[in-house]
RNA sequence: UGGGGCGUCGCCAAGUGGUAAGGCACCUGGUUUUGGUCCAGGCACUCCGAGGUUCGAAUCCUUGCGCCCCAGCCA
């Protein structure tokens, strides 16, 4: 399985330009991640195992560093979060870092730059920095702050640090060329005034630096040998380097890293952006930031995905350049491949309608043995499931008027009960309003795990029994959108794209004995329907909630919608 | 109108001059006490378009077209 960062990393290798693979997964605090940063930690994470492998003692390793050069939206409880999160997807980083870490460095190199000309305080305003930019089409003008000299440059950055100015009085500057092509290169700005304290470093600062100034140190310093981002920062890629090579003999960085950029994952049918998810958190429109609607892997690891399906997904989805959108059942399907191996098969009612069979005896109870495993799933286990003359049968397994190829309940025709009893219905009972409410039946005793002689049964439902089923709420959870694309509108046009069926609850749902000593985060498979876990936050002993997590394909379904 | 990228099946994605991998989705059929799983088969004479080079091109050249990113004291 390879890809283009893969060829380029067993290139330097092979040429000898590295001895060892060193990356970095660098979340800024900020935020929860989602399924678009678990395909980073995948690539990040699993370069490190992978060449480890090949490349034992080598000192190849995987970091993860907080990336907290904004004291303005950065925040501790994020980062217990990140941390938690990159843990339960099932990597382990080989050190914790923060950019903050290196800030007395950061600021050591800053002067160093000032000394060698490379960089220079500038006092413009936000907005005449703005102006003094140019645009992509017109060159930039020099700062009239360009030429101060060393000693002043070097007085005034001295006295930033110190807190002698206000937010926003002067900026450093790297003094590289404001008619650059390239915009990012027209004299950046590398530090800014913030009196603002920073959850790591306290008031140890009121300075601080740039994500372009700060990252390629951290990088360098860490000894990163390959600097893995997104598409957006090809841009940026000159700059890194640009850090890196002005530094790098003062400093003496212990790797020369070289950034490269793959294509963020985008899914249709949700909302990827920070800004998006934020919204959906902070307008209620979800629970949280675990709401299993969202592709945040709290919300997935809610929902009930398991990490071993994520990675899975992220590997299928490969890694290059193409700005793309996978299909969200590209994500069910492996979420599906892997619950098949893993969740027990149990039978739950969810809209239940009530079955008498009445040539059943009218106290008796059978206890019947169910396999939890089907027999393609080499595992062992059954349990067993109580019968009795009412149980409750799923409102679609029933219909008055059937087409020809339906092959379940309706009357005059025959079922098989899973792991009990071909039924006949005989009869129904309707209401006032011409709805069925109860379905008479009767049995054949002699097909109890048999099949019937003589005739053929093609349908198989599943049911539970009535006296013995266990009550429990099931929240039935659909893709978050509607549409496949949300709106590309400004605002909060996407919200209009809320798929209203992406939560529906049911209660009264009805659940086989054996369910009642579910644990949360336990999953299962409730035959014929889907996969399904127990709440972690919300269910308690007695009173089940249940998430759907993906449905089974129903091909039923599917041919019945054309 | 500048610069940086990208364009291969409905969605991802291999391919790097030798005659289009694979996965998802979809369609057929088989097995089945889950209309699940599994199994067998189908699904790009064509690689954004047009020229050209070559015995031979998705791969090289030329030239169009389309899409994404860059003008935060965010990352």
């Amino acid at each position: 399985m390879g890809d283009f960062i893969r060829d380029i990393i067993d290139g330097d290798l092979e040429a000898n330009r590295q001895q060892k693979v060193i990356t970095r997964f660098p979340p800024e605090p900020n935020g929860f991640l989602h399924i678009g940063h678990a395909k980073s930690i995948c690539l990040n994470f699993g370069l490190a195992l992978e060449y480890r492998e090949k490349l034992p003692d080598s000192g190849t390793r995987c970091h993860l560093r907080f990336d907290d050069t904004d004291p303005t939206k950065e925040d501790t409880l994020f980062e217990d979060g990140i941390q938690e999160d990159v843990r339960w997807l099932g990597f382990n980083w080989d050190d914790l870092y923060h950019a903050s870490d290196y800030f007395e460095k950061m600021y050591e190199y800053g002067e160093h730059l000032i000394t060698q000309g490379k960089a220079y305080v500038c006092s413009l305003t936000d907005a005449e920095i703005k102006e003094y930019r140019g645009s992509v089409t017109a060159a930039g003008k020099n700062s009239p702050h360009r030429e101060r000299s060393v000693e002043e440059n070097l007085d005034l950055l001295r006295r930033m640090r110190k807190g002698e100015f206000k937010d926003g009085e002067h900026v450093l500057r790297a003094k590289i060329d404001m008619s650059n092509a390239n915009m990012k290169m027209r004299d950046p700005l590398l530090y800014r005034i913030r009196h603002t304290a920073h959850h790591m470093t306290g008031d140890t600062w009121c300075i601080y630096p740039m994500y372009d100034y700060a990252h390629p140190i951290s990088d360098a310093i860490e000894g990163i040998t390959h600097s893995i981002c997104t598409l957006e920062f090809e841009n940026n890629r000159e700059l890194y380097d640009w850090v890196i090579d002005n530094l790098i003999e003062y400093a003496k960085f212990p790797s020369r890293p070289r950034q490269y950029e793959f294509a963020r994952l985008n899914l249709n049918y949700t909302v990827m952006s920070k800004r998006r998810l934020l919204e959906l958190v902070e307008g209620k429109h979800v629970s949280g930031w675990d709401d299993p609607r969202l592709p945040t892997i709290a919300g997935m690891r809610r929902r009930g995905y398991t990490p071993e399906a994520i990675r899975a997904f992220c590997a299928s989805v490969g890694v290059a350049k193409a700005n793309s959108t996978v299909d969200m059942a590209q994500l069910e399907f492996h979420i599906r491949d892997d619950l098949n191996q893993k969740a027990p098969r149990v039978l739950s009612v969810l809209k239940p309608i009530k079955v008498v069979i009445d040539n059943y005896p009218d106290a008796q109870v059978e206890e019947l043995d169910a396999s939890y495993w089907p027999h393609d799933i080499p595992k062992e286990g059954s349990r067993k499931v109580p019968f009795c003359k009412e149980i409750y049968i799923e409102q679609d397994d029933f219909m008055l008027e059937p087409p020809k190829d339906y092959y379940r309940l309706s009357p005059g025709k025959e079922v098989r009960l899973r792991y009990a009893y071909c039924i006949t219905c005989t009869d129904v009972i309707k209401d006032n309003d011409d709805n069925v409410v109860e379905v008479h039946c009767t049995y054949d005793p002699e097909t109890k795990g048999a099949n019937p002689v003589g005739r053929k049964v093609k349908g198989t439902i599943h049911w539970v029994s009535a006296k013995h089923a266990i009550d429990a709420e099931i929240r039935l959870y659909d893709r978050l959108l509607s549409e496949e694309s949300p709106p590309t509108g400004k605002e909060s046009e996407f919200l209009n794209a809320i798929n209203p069926q992406a939560l529906q609850v049911l209660t009264g749902c009805k659940l086989e004995p054996s369910l009642a000593v579910a644990k949360p985060g336990e999953s299962f498979q409730f035959e014929r329907q889907g996969y399904f876990v127990v709440d972690i936050k919300d269910s308690k002993p007695g009173n089940l909630v249940f998430n759907r997590i993906v449905t089974l394909k129903d091909s039923w379904a599917r041919s019945q919608k054309k």
